[in-house]
DNA sequence: TCCAGTCAAAAACAAATGTTTGTATAAGCT
DNA sequence: AGCTTATACAAACATTTGTTTTTGACTGGA
């Protein structure tokens, strides 16, 4: 029985959509198809109309997001001409999509566990190629002395855990609008990577006897 | 039918040993009890002796590992004596129990969603006791100019997220020793909250024309 | 030796869950 | 108007899952 006024697209995109914050809310296992057609308006059976499995409906968001982060930090962070520039577009970035735009990313960082082996390669290569951009932006800040870091791999990881940790606390709806919160997070990491300041007076931040002289 | 050389307490720790480290692997929606009975090396309906539901299994993990830690923060953390000895214990705290120690200390991250509404309550208090301890430390330090910092509230958030992501990807089996990674990362929290080096020529960390200036 | 209490197996149940199938109506093209 | 395809409903199925109940053997003390 086909309802009035239904379009096969419009009905796929409410899933999607739905699904995403679900499980975002959730978690993968802890939803069900019912309580999905029922946030859609549907019933169970019709979500097979659009996924072949429960399964298949997680890799497609996953995967759909992954990319769409990598277009992103394609078309704006790596514009940027200089590392500190690049990263700077990388914390907005990765902060704007960690908090209004896509529940969709925060599922990308928590629910990767409940992928299937195969699926679990192919977004793991979509998260390191993510990755891969941040940490060369570190080295090249570093091979022309815009940072100041012992371990780059370390030094990634500890912003990446930094950044996406905004996801668990913040709220779209409270005081803090987002432009002031990248601002903070921003400066944090430009700490974290002993970056240099514009200010001339300013030495470099020297941080304890392990810090490596410049030039 | 009950089994030769069975002690009832043996069998109970075996039991919240094996869902702490299930729970960790799979989250609290993704595990089934049968599953963990096998683990155990019992059959399902004998957890019932000592649970009275899988919910309560989650709650009573949390809660011990949030009492856990705490009880550690007052018994290291908050015997240094100075802000940054108290901070360098706590980076050193927090990722000791996030890396080797105990599974159950990922799980209290990721699964409070899975608690229902009474026992969310209580966990969250203690969480919000533990990160109070934190907050505290970043105060300290800021009125008597250890630290440099304009929103401590934020600070706090990054420098949790940044420590609690270590246990997304370390790998205790790897060839980073812990207490390699324990410095790194006190490393990186000192230059977070801007720290005073002991260099005595250094400058403290002067970050973009928005850091405040001290004394 | 006997007893009370401890501990676990075995079986069963109801509810929940992912998935399949058959059917019927709407949409759109010829 | 008629035909094909797209879309959704309704019902059902096989499993899985948390939980309860019953039974009986083991343990330690009197």
């Amino acid at each position: 029985m086909r309802t009035v006024g239904s379009i096969g697209e419009v009905t796929e995109q409410k899933i999607y959509a739905a699904a995403a914050e679900l499980i975002a809310k959730r978690g993968y296992e802890g939803i069900n198809l019912r309580q999905l057609a029922k946030d859609v308006g549907v019933q169970v059976g019709s979500l097979y109309n659009y996924i072949s499995s429960k399964q298949e409906l997680l890799f497609n968001i996953l995967n759909g997001v992954m990319n769409e982060l990598i277009d992103a930090v394609k078309a704006t962070v790596l514009m940027e001409y200089t590392p500190t520039a690049q990263l700077q577009a990388f914390v907005k970035l990765h902060i704007q999509y960690h908090t209004n735009k896509l529940p969709a990313v925060v599922i990308a960082t928590s629910e990767l566990r409940s992928l299937e082996p195969e699926n679990y390669k192919k977004i793991v290569r979509l998260r390191v190629e993510y990755e891969t951009y941040l940490r060369e932006i570190l080295r090249k800040g570093c091979e022309d002395g815009s940072f100041t870091i012992e371990n780059v791999r370390l030094c990634e990881y500890a912003i990446i855990g930094m950044l996406t940790g905004v996801c668990v606390w913040y709220n779209p709806r409270g005081t803090l609008p987002i432009n002031k919160l990248t601002n903070y997070y921003q400066e944090f990491v430009m700490r974290l990577v002993g970056a240099e300041t514009r200010d001339a007076n300013a030495r470099p931040t020297v941080v304890r006897a392990k810090a490596v002289a410049r030039r």
